[in-house]
DNA sequence: CTGAAAGCGCTTACAG
DNA sequence: CTGAAAGCGCTTACAG
């Protein structure tokens, strides 16, 4: 079971390794080599199943035909969901893809840059955590593309296709109001990340154009980092007690469905009580009695555009100015509007 | 910003890349290299930056530390979480992992294979779907460490591991009929792999223990292939019409939320019109109103173990005898039980 | 039309 | 104690 090389195909052809390279790869026209001797080659490298070593010509072309995807965590369901449609497309381009999650932990984002540069990839697809700019900023200055998701740096130059998320929040709370809540609290986490400051920036700004005052004491900060328990504690304090809200607006995927037992466990009636909204879509919304109001991401188009931004790249050079903000879909449901 | 190789150590330090070379993997004492040589390299090469072609080294030395983990689809609860395990695991021994999605489609999972052979990886978690028996024999005669998870081929003598399907649900059925339940319907799937056949065997002979007849009537069996809205129809019409039934038990997890999803289309009644367990857990089923009794895999578990027995197979060669069925464990709920 | 040879960046017997 | 050299399996100028 020993792995032929384009050796043992030359020598079974009595041809030189360099003719098989070159009929193996589609030059045989350009090298002007006959027909006949293409036709044989080919035909011997099938009959003996030839497949040749990816490692061999990625170290001889420096390209590997693998792109690397870092994502938060690829067991979360935003995640899980774009990592599916970057490995279909890559498939499609005949690309494969190495995924790792940094947990939002930057030692751990940089040590994956590190490793997925060390294999060679090349192409980066990454969603960043808080101080990841210079190791960025490097792979681009070694002309390696990249393409940002979810988030990025305001003040680097790079490629980045995320959905808007100020708009998107924006204009929800808008309509909110339209439809006359008044005091409309906010839960959200203690990322520095740009995604969550547009979040917060969407519902700060449509207060502002409603002319509702921004009140500091219905928006609800969870750290990143606390414990389930904690966070589960801290969400259910805030939907209980504090200043009466009459809608809640999560600020992202696992708090909403944080939220989602908070009300089990308080029996809030939702939305009699209180409408309750949560970005991201998820089964759970759509199952949940009652079915919950929630802002999807266009994950799909997420996924197709870096590839396009990427593989683009990959074949003409950098060009790092593709910036993409996609339209996210407020899907409406019985717990708000 | 050229990366550098050890060549530039090399000339640098004054030395031969031999050198170099084995100072870098620790073999400096074995080599008897001068400790003030070895510290010199040591710190040029931390200050340059240095860091190995991992091509290279694969290509020279046949190892890779890169595994290949073939999963059914990434973006599936239960298998982006067993990803998740597994890439964890992987990370401490310092291994990357290469994930793909089959689909349950026998020709994309040969490809995925062709694709990982090519790639050079180390070794394999694989979660295979019908017709890859030759496949995987094929992997093992070419002395690759293979684990299956999930499921497994009978006649094929290979290292698994996975959830006790049959025993799992044997005891879940055994338990409802204690508690009353006679006429206990179930829903599947038409593939033919072992997991799915042992599930339904556990069902059949947990009746046949309680001296309950089997009936055809009471089993409903779902196209792997059928379209959302058709399966949605088809379990709809099982649940609602057809021949009495106070229990039923959904065989796998996303025919359990499809489930979900005719109930509340239905209006029926849980658990007073009818029982309802589903095989594997989800955040859907703890939220749901009411809550879902389910029969959780020990994810964690099997994706340890898997990578455990890899590891060593690496280390120490095939043995292909490491057979697990692990513990399920019954997550009751408001639904049922 | 085709072959001999260099080289990608490593590791590892072998020789001294 | 250390270096020169071969070789992993490819691709690609170069020469004829």
């Amino acid at each position: 079971m020993k792995k032929l090389s384009i050796k043992d195909i030359a020598q079974k052809a009595g041809v030189s390794t360099a003719t098989v390279s070159f009929v193996l790869n589609g030059k045989a026209e350009e090298m002007r080599i006959s027909d006949t001797l293409a036709k044989k080659i080919t035909k011997l490298a099938k009959q003996l199943g030839y497949q040749p070593n990816q490692l061999a010509r990625g170290l001889r072309t420096g390209k590997t035909h693998t792109l690397g995807l870092i994502v938060e965590n690829i067991s979360n369901h935003f995640f899980g969901n774009l990592a599916k449609v970057i490995e279909d497309e890559a498939k499609k381009y005949n690309y494969k893809v190495l995924y790792c999650s940094t947990e939002n932990n930057t030692l751990k984002a940089k040590e994956l840059i590190q490793m997925l540069q060390d294999r060679q990839v090349d192409g980066y697809i990454i969603t960043p955590t808080e101080g990841l700019e210079g190791d960025i900023e490097k792979l681009i200055a070694g002309k390696k593309p990249v393409v940002l998701v979810d988030r990025y740096f305001a003040n680097l130059t790079t490629n980045y296709v995320l959905v808007d998320n100020y708009q998107a929040v924006f204009d929800t709370i808008t309509r909110m109001v339209g439809e006359g809540y008044q005091q409309i609290g906010v839960v959200t986490v203690d990322l520095a990340m740009i995604n969550m400051e547009q979040r917060m920036n969407g519902y700060k700004d449509a207060l502002k154009a409603a002319k509702l005052p921004f009140r500091k004491d219905l928006v609800k900060i969870i750290p990143f980092d606390a414990s389930r328990e904690k966070a589960l504690e801290s969400v259910a304090e805030f939907l209980d007690g504090g200043p009466k809200k009459d809608a809640v607006f999560f600020l992202t995927n696992y708090l909403g469905i944080l939220g989602l037992e908070c009300l089990k466990k308080l029996k809030l009636k939702v939305p009699d009580q209180m409408a309750f909204v949560s970005f991201d879509d998820h089964d759970i919304f759509r199952l949940h009695t009652p079915s919950i109001t929630a802002l999807a991401q266009p994950v799909e188009d997420i996924g197709r555009t870096a590839m396009q931004i990427l593989l683009e790249e990959i074949k003409n050079g950098l060009k790092n100015d593709a910036h993409h903000l996609l339209k996210g879909e407020l899907v409406v449901r019985e717990s708000a509007l």
